[in-house]
DNA sequence: CTGAAAGCGCTAACAG
DNA sequence: CTGTTAGCGCTTTCAG
C-alpha cells in the first residue's frame, strides 16, 4: 500500500503537492498533475481513511443505538437511514445494547472517543443528565429531553385514526395496553388521544396497565392470552407491533377470527416492509420521513448549523389484513 | 476535549508517561500515577480513537455488506454478527447496496482505504478476480471463490431433511424454484439435494426455473402465483425465505388450507427470530453459529493467523405452521 | 504554481 | 521509572 510519500518520490514532487492534486485544491500545472496521475496509477495508490479521519477530526460515521435490530419498526428506520446518511457521505456504526443500559452507556462514551460523530438513540433509558452533559452531535427518536433533539411523530393523530377505524368497523370494547407513563416519552400520547377519540365516539376502552422491558414474541404472546382471558368482551386492539402480532397468534390459537370477530391496530407500522404472510393493520410512522429528518438534524449539528425546526412526522392509516 | 498533552502540562510530565499510563504499560511510580489520574479526572479525558485508529492503522470496524437488512435471514445474522464482534471489541459498518453491483465495488474500495479493518459480503456479486485483488481480510457467505474464505453450510442436508419431511406428510408432487446455476454458489446445491432425495424416496419434483434478482415480496408473489396456477397438482414446496412466505399468501388468499393442501418449507430459516404471526417452517440455519464463524475467520485474517478449518454449519428441520 | 514544515493525537523505542 | 523523539499518513499554511 503506497503512501503519499512514495507517490510523491516518484513523482519528483513534494507530498503536498501529490496531496493538492488528490483534492483538485489550489493550482497544479498539467505537467505535475500528470506525473502524479502516473505515479498514481503505477503503484496502486489508495488513500488512508484514518489519517484523514485524525487530520479532519472526522469519522464520517453515525452510531445508530437500539435494543435490537429485528424490532421491524426500528429496522424499517434503520434501513432508510442508511441510505439517507450515504448521501451526506455518512456510515452507520450499528450498536446494539441487548436491552442493557450500561451498553447504551458505552456505546455513547464512543461518542465522545470520537470514534463516530454523532449518534441517534432509538430507545433512550438513561437518566437526562447523562445526555445533556455528553457535548457530541445527538438525536433522539423518542424522548424528549431539553437540549437534545428528537423526532416527534403526530402521534395524537395515530390514537384518533386507530380509534375512528376500530369505531367505524364496529368494535365498541376495545383494549389498548399501556406501560410506565413519562412525560419524556411522547409516543405514550397515542394512547391519550386514543382513548379520548374513541370514548368521544361511544366506543368503551379498556386500558390494561402493563410496564414491560423487551421487545420478545413470546413474553408478548403471553400477556395477550392473559388478556383475552381477561377481557372476553374485547372486540379490538390498539398496540404497539409486537404485541399485536401477539394477539394475532393468540387469537389465531384460540380459533377466533381475526378481523371478523377481533380487529388488531398497529401502533407503528412501517411502510414498504411487509415480510409476513398476513400484515397488521397499523397506523404508519414513515420510515423515510423519520430517516430523512433524523439525517438533516444529525448533521445539522455535526456542521455546526443545528436545525432549528424539525419537521413533525404525519402518519396515516393502513388497512391490512387485521381491520375490515 | 483535551487531548493528552494539555494532561501531561498539568500534570507536570511527559506525554508518554500519560499514554504508558493510561495503557498500562511499563512502570509508573504512585506518584505521578496519581498526578496523572488527577489531572485525567479534572479535565475530563477522554481518548482519541481516531488518533488511535491511525498509529494502529486499524478502525476496529467490520464493513458488513449486503443487498437489503430487512431479508429475515441475513438480519438474523447481522444481529448475532454484532454481537460476536464486540467480544473482540469490533463493530459493524453496515452497508446496503441495494442491489446494486457497483456499491458492493464502492464498499470494498472503502475497505482497501482502511475504512474498516475487514468485511463479509452477504451476496457478492461481483467478478471473482475483484476479490481475489483486493488484498484485505474477506469473508463472503455462500460464494466460492480461490483464495478467499466463505462460510460452508450443509446445504445436502437441508435439501435432505426438507424431502422427507415432506414426503413423510404425505406431500408427492412437490415444486422447488432454481435460478441460475453457478458451481460458486454453493446453495444451489441444495435443490440437487432436494431432488435426489424425493425421487429417491418415490415422490416427484418439478422443478421450476426462474432467474431473480431481488428479495421484493411483491415480484414473489406475483412467481407464486403464476406457479400455482401452472401446477394445480402441486402440494408442496421447498423454496427461499421469502418465495415461501409468498407462496402463503397467495395460498390464502386462493383459500387453499396451509399445511392441510399445501406444505411450505423455506431453505433459510433462522432460530429465535420470529415477528410472523405465521412461522413458515424451515430448515434453520443457526444464525449464531454462521455469525461466530464468520468472526473467527475474520478476526484470524486480521491477527494475520488465518483460520485454516472453517467449521461447516449445521442444519436441522423447523416444523413451523407450514407442516403438518 | 510548488516545496518545506508543522501538526492532527496518540504510541513506542530509546536514552538516561 | 520518566522524558525525548520520531512517526502513523494526510492536509494545510506559508514562503518563495
Amino acid at each position: 500500500m503506497a503512501n503519499i510519500r512514495e507517490i510523491a518520490e516518484r513523482a519528483q514532487v513534494a507530498p503536498g503537492t501529490v496531496s493538492r492534486a488528490l483534492n483538485n485544491k489550489g493550482y497544479i500545472s498539467k505537467e505535475t498533475r500528470k506525473k502524479i496521475d502516473k505515479a498514481l496509477k503505477e503503484l496502486e495508490y489508495v488513500p488512508n481513511e484514518l489519517a484523514r479521519n485524525l487530520y479532519r477530526n472526522r469519522s464520517n460515521m453515525i452510531g445508530v443505538i437500539l435494543p435490537d435490530i429485528e424490532h421491524p419498526f426500528f429496522l424499517g428506520i434503520i434501513k432508510k437511514l442508511v441510505i439517507e446518511l450515504k448521501k451526506y457521505n455518512y456510515g452507520v456504526a450499528l450498536w446494539t445494547t441487548e436491552y442493557e443500559a450500561r451498553e447504551e452507556k458505552e456505546y455513547l462514551e464512543r461518542l465522545k472517543r470520537n470514534a463516530v460523530d454523532a449518534a441517534v438513540v432509538f430507545v433512550p433509558v438513561l437518566d437526562r443528565a447523562f445526555y445533556q452533559e455528553l457535548g457530541r452531535p445527538l438525536v433522539l427518536l423518542d424522548r424528549i429531553v431539553e437540549g437534545i433533539p428528537y423526532i416527534p411523530i403526530d402521534q395524537e393523530k395515530s390514537g384518533r385514526l386507530a380509534a375512528r377505524k376500530l369505531y367505524e368497523d364496529g368494535c365498541r370494547h376495545v383494549l389498548t395496553v399501556v406501560g410506565e407513563q413519562s412525560d419524556e416519552i411522547p409516543s405514550l400520547k397515542r394512547h391519550v388521544a386514543f382513548i379520548k377519540e374513541m370514548e368521544k365516539l361511544g366506543g368503551t376502552v379498556k386500558v390494561i396497565r402493563e410496564e414491560w422491558n423487551n421487545f420478545e414474541l413470546d413474553y408478548h404472546m403471553e400477556l395477550a392470552e392473559k388478556i383475552l382471558e381477561q377481557e372476553p368482551e374485547a372486540d379490538g386492539i390498539y398496540a404497539a407491533d409486537i404485541l399485536g402480532t401477539a394477539f394475532l397468534k393468540v387469537l389465531r390459537r384460540m380459533g377466533r377470527n381475526v378481523p371478523e370477530e377481533f380487529e388488531i391496530i398497529s401502533t407503528d407500522g412501517i411502510d414498504e416492509s411487509n415480510h409476513a404472510a398476513i400484515s397488521l393493520s397499523a397506523v404508519i410512522q414513515p420510515a423515510e420521513m423519520i430517516a430523512k429528518e433524523m439525517a438533516r438534524v444529525l448533521m445539522g449539528q455535526i456542521e455546526g448549523h443545528p436545525v432549528k425546526k424539525i419537521k413533525t412526522i404525519d402518519v396515516y392509516m393502513y388497512n391490512g389484513d387485521t381491520t375490515k
